[in-house]
RNA sequence: GGGCAAUUAGCUCAGUUGGUUAGAGCGCUACCUUGACAUGGUAGAGGUCACAGGUUCGAGUCCUGUAUUGCCCACCA
């Protein structure tokens, strides 16, 4: 291809398809256990088999490719596990949804098993699209390894882990108070309960004591409930209630007697001082309930309408729809004292989205206390990661603090708990195993029944790092599984902070009990997307934008590094679809320094080092390019190394658009233009150099642009990829000083590229054309200054669009120019006919002064003998020095302004 | 009620263990379609680093407090 047939932007949909389906078809994904080379292994945080794509995938598993990318071209074995989480609660909803809409057919119509059989067609026609557009993200997966949690290997990991917690005594079944979803007709855990601030009312009832003594108040947020209260608490120490309790009270509408009682619980300042209680609608009540051995009454039934326990006058209704006619039947029986507004967190369903029942049930739990303790200590102790650091507090708190987990879920779709109960006549024999026994070992009876609950989604999420990869829980299976043996651990996890409670504590917590070792090294935490305006991205709120849409009309790459460029450093990006045109723009800016290449030939053979060449061979400029290019390698990789991505991204960017185009670009056109074909062909091999290395540095963050680049020019051979080349290394001190590329040489090509817009200053305040030469007479500050001026003249003259250029070290200005004092010297522009000496004067005053008010304030540190004598030596000199190159650049200014008169 | 963040240019954000005259992108102003790129170039304007104290030779950076905003956790009915 040559620069004519290249078109003037990057045309990213083409290019996408064609290498994304090469990649995959030359295997480049893949991981292999037997390599023998340090593997690098990264498992998905598996998206919900439900899913779409979202800004928040494309940001985290952008993350990951970068990292996969990146150790790959380092050498290491990179296995990247990707998979899906069947989300039980969410997929079940969403075919019953479905069925109810296009057939009218309700689960329980269909039955259990045919209802599943449906949930598996449906994941199988549409299941595979978060897959499938996480495929247009580019995203370096070993799709061969795909895993979905309820595969076969992983269903029976997670039987294993259920049967053999159970037998350590760390499951087990038991009535507590739980958090119902009525929508979804389950317990929930802990964790999929939102609190939200809730305008609602606070009641207060007065209950007659039974002896007709009068009344004592409660109030309640939850008036429906009082029909399954059992007692009402004061204080121990209340006055108020002195003498009272012990008494017995009639429940309203209901008639039972149900006693005062004392409990520290209640607080005396809140309300009346008297609480009624619920043991089986709220945990506290619940505590309360068994330390008085009050009797529990469950009025509600599984969708949140009340039960027979509630009263024939009740039944049947809605909670809330109960709650008004309670609250209107204490009116009527002249029992409602007060009503007051109330603000109070309410406690929502996650998925749901509707306030959850506390409700007394019998549920499976994990005893999560043993579990906890050695995941708190690899947190703590540094075997495992957080970054950023902070979210160590976040768990540790919640670790110390850590509830028993509900795993038990009265959905279909999902893992059936592993636990057989014998139907033995007044048998009641639980038998926890992978099947059913053949005989009780109780009764002797041979029927059993399964548990007809499933598990929580997360009690297989928290085996993934294992799971994935075959893990039976066998000693000897396990062990000669190669895969086990070389990918686990698993080095980072790239995910958000909004399930370290859900997946990450517990996958530490599984990986420690059930493999003896850490599930990853590192826990990288991404930020949250929210929308220009910092609002959370929702589809109520129409402001999530559809990922597909934006890689098409901008490009994935572009897409790519936007959002890595874009990310604040541990904090929530604000994204709006025009932020991609940053991305875009460098596309395209990239793109055209490969049809500036082009212009001047193929590839030169030798890009690859830059061995052979000395310093002498190399204009300044060259020598600068090679330094800047090789503090931005070592910057880029640092960065990735401490996974700031941030930094990365703008490095990169930085170092291509505003040193490798703005400024070496250009003066390498003053080599690749002239007639010296021996300098042309050295400048194209350190150009060559740095764009087969800025490619290479760029190419986990944006694949397919540097990957089509980097044939068009033959970096590769034809079957050859990007991904497969190594990583660039930083050239080292030594190397550098043999190519002139130190730090010293780069400072006097700075100083030369300010000159040089000091003069373009000069130009476009006199409104000089672009194109229009002027000449220019260059006093240098000092002699090395001089002949390091002299040494590529041309660049100078290009850069600057001057010529003449004459260096004189003995010029005496005189008449009318302009001039522009920098601290590589002093040039004069004639101008001849557009001077404003009093403009220039203007100028030179100001610049005057600045220098004036900056030597002044380093002459005063160090007139500090404190300064002098307490800072570092080195920070001392730096000072001197700065102080003498500004004292004689504004003795210089001073002169000008002196001749000006 | 606890905890964690944040507060730097009009907007969105950088700013390594305290040490150049505090930077970038977008936006803004002027000029420019010059043979890589107008998805561009050149030059420029724009900030008492939230506030008040303190430590230090030196503070955007460390400490204390205040204010504002956001998030997480928490059994006050």
């Amino acid at each position: 291809m040559s620069e004519e047939t290249m078109p003037k932007s990057y045309e990213a949909a083409a290019v996408e398809r064609r290498w994304y389906e090469e990649w995959e078809r030359r295997g480049y994904f893949r991981g292999n256990p037997g390599s023998g080379k340090k593997p690098y292994v990264i498992v998905i945080p598996p998206p919900n088999v439900t899913g779409m794509l979202t800004l928040g995938h494309v940001l985290n598993n952008t993350l990951q490719d970068i990292l996969v990318r990146f150790e790959k071209m380092r050498g290491r074995e990179t296995c990247w596990v990707p998979g899906t989480d069947h989300a039980g609660i969410a997929t079940q909803a969403k075919v019953e949804q479905m069925l109810k809409e296009r057939e009218n057919v309700s689960r329980h119509g269909l039955g259990r098993e045919k209802f599943l059989e449906r949930v598996w067609e449906w994941k199988e026609k549409y299941g595979g699209t978060i897959v499938r557009q996480l495929r247009h993200l580019g995203v370096a997966c070993d799709w061969e390894r795909e895993r979905f949690t309820l595969d076969p290997t992983l269903s029976a990991a997670v039987q294993e882990v259920f049967i053999r917690l159970y037998r350590k005594g760390l499951i087990y079944k038991g009535h507590r108070i739980i958090n119902w979803c009525p929508k979804s007709g389950t317990a929930l855990s802990d964790e999929e309960v939102i609190f939200k601030e809730q305008r609602g009312k606070l009641w207060h009832f007065r209950y007659p004591f039974a002896d007709g003594s009068g009344f004592v108040t409660v109030a309640t947020t939850r008036p429906e409930t009082m029909l399954g209260d059992t007692a009402v608490a004061v204080n121990p120490e209340d006055a108020r209630y002195a003498g009272l309790v012990g008494k017995k009270l009639l429940l309203p509408i209901v008639g039972r007697e149900i006693p005062l009682i004392a409990d520290d619980y209640v607080d005396r300042s809140f309300g009346t001082g008297a609480v009624k209680v619920t043991p089986a609608h709220d945990p506290n009540d619940y505590e309360m309930g068994l330390r008085h051995g009050l009797p529990m009454v469950n009025v509600m039934e599984d969708d949140g309408s009340m039960g027979a326990a509630a009263g024939a006058e009740f039944q049947g209704l809605d909670r809330y729809v109960c709650r008004k006619a309670v609250v209107r039947r204490l009116e009527e029986l002249g029992l409602l004292a007060k009503v007051e507004e109330h603000l109070h967190q309410v406690g929502f369903s996650e998925r749901g989205d509707v306030p959850v029942e506390p409700r007394l049930s019998e549920q499976w739990f994990v005893k999560m206390r043993p579990l906890a303790e050695p995941a708190l200590a690899a947190v703590n102790d540094g075997r495992i990661r957080f970054h950023p650091e902070r979210w160590v507090k976040t768990y540790n708190h919640w670790m110390a603090n850590i509830k028993d987990w509900c795993i038990s879920r009265q959905l279909w779709w999902g893992h059936r708990i592993p636990a057989y109960y014998c139907q033995g006549e007044g048998c009641r024999e639980i038998v926890v195993a992978k099947h059913a026994p053949a005989v009780c070992p109780k009764c002797g009876g041979n029927t059993f029944k399964q548990d007809e609950d499933v598990l929580d989604t997360w009690f297989s999420s928290w085996l993934w790092p294992f799971s994935v990869f075959g893990w039976t829980g066998d000693p000897a299976t396990d062990r000669a599984n190669p895969e086990l043996a070389r990918f686990y651990p698993t080095h980072t996890l790239v995910t958000g902070p909004d399930i370290i409670f859900f997946w990450v504590a517990r996958m530490i917590m599984a990986g420690l009990e059930f493999m003896g070792d850490v599930p990853f090294q590192d826990v990288y935490f991404t930020s949250i997307i929210r929308d220009e305006k910092g609002r959370k991205l929702s589809k109520s709120l129409n402001n999530s934008p559809d990922p597909l849409e934006v890689m098409a009309q901008y490009g994935t790459d572009a897409l790519r590094f936007t959002i890595i460029y874009i990310a604040p450093v541990g904090q929530d990006i604000r994204y709006a679809n025009e932020k991609c045109e940053i991305g875009r723009n460098f596309a395209t800016k990239l793109w055209n320094v490969a049809r500036f290449r082009l212009r001047f030939g193929t590839l030169s053979p030798e890009w690859r080092t830059l061995a052979g060449l000395a310093a002498q061979d190399l204009r300044p400029d060259d020598r600068w390019i090679i330094a800047r290019l090789d503090a931005a390698v070592a910057g880029a990789t640092a960065a990735l190394d401490r996974f700031d991505f941030h930094e990365y991204s703008h490095d990169i960017y930085e170092f291509v658009w505003s040193e490798f185009c703005d400024w070496y670009l250009e003066s390498a056109k003053a080599a690749l233009h002239g007639p010296d074909a021996a300098l042309q062909a050295r400048t194209l091999r350190v150009f060559d150099h740095c764009l087969g290395t800025i490619l290479r540095v760029m190419h986990p963050l944006m694949p397919f642009l540097t990957e089509e680049v980097w044939h068009q020019f033959g970096f590769a051979g034809e079957s050859d990829s990007i991904m497969l080349a190594p990583w660039p290394e930083a050239l080292g001190a030594a190397e550098l000083e043999r190519l002139g590329a130190t730090p010293a040489a780069a400072a006097l090509v700075r100083e030369k590229f300010e000159l040089i817009t000091a003069i373009r200053n000069v130009r476009a305040s006199y409104r000089v054309a672009p194109q229009a030469k002027v000449g220019v007479v260059l006093v240098p500050a000092d002699e090395p200054r001089g002949r390091f001026l002299r040494e590529d003249l041309r660049s100078f003259q290009v850069l600057a669009a001057a010529e003449p250029v004459e260096i004189r070290a003995d010029y005496q200005a005189a008449g009318p120019r302009a001039v522009a004092v920098g601290a590589a010297g002093t040039a004069y522009i004639p101008l001849a006919g557009l001077i404003d000496t009093a403009g220039e004067v203007e100028k030179l005053k100001k610049q005057a002064a600045d220098l004036a008010k900056y030597s002044q304030g380093i002459e005063g540190k160090l007139g500090n003998a404190n300064f002098v004598a307490r800072a570092p030596a080195a920070v001392v000199e730096a000072e001197k020095a700065k102080l003498a190159e500004a004292e004689s650049q504004l003795a210089r200014v001073r002169e000008q302004l002196a001749s000006f008169g």
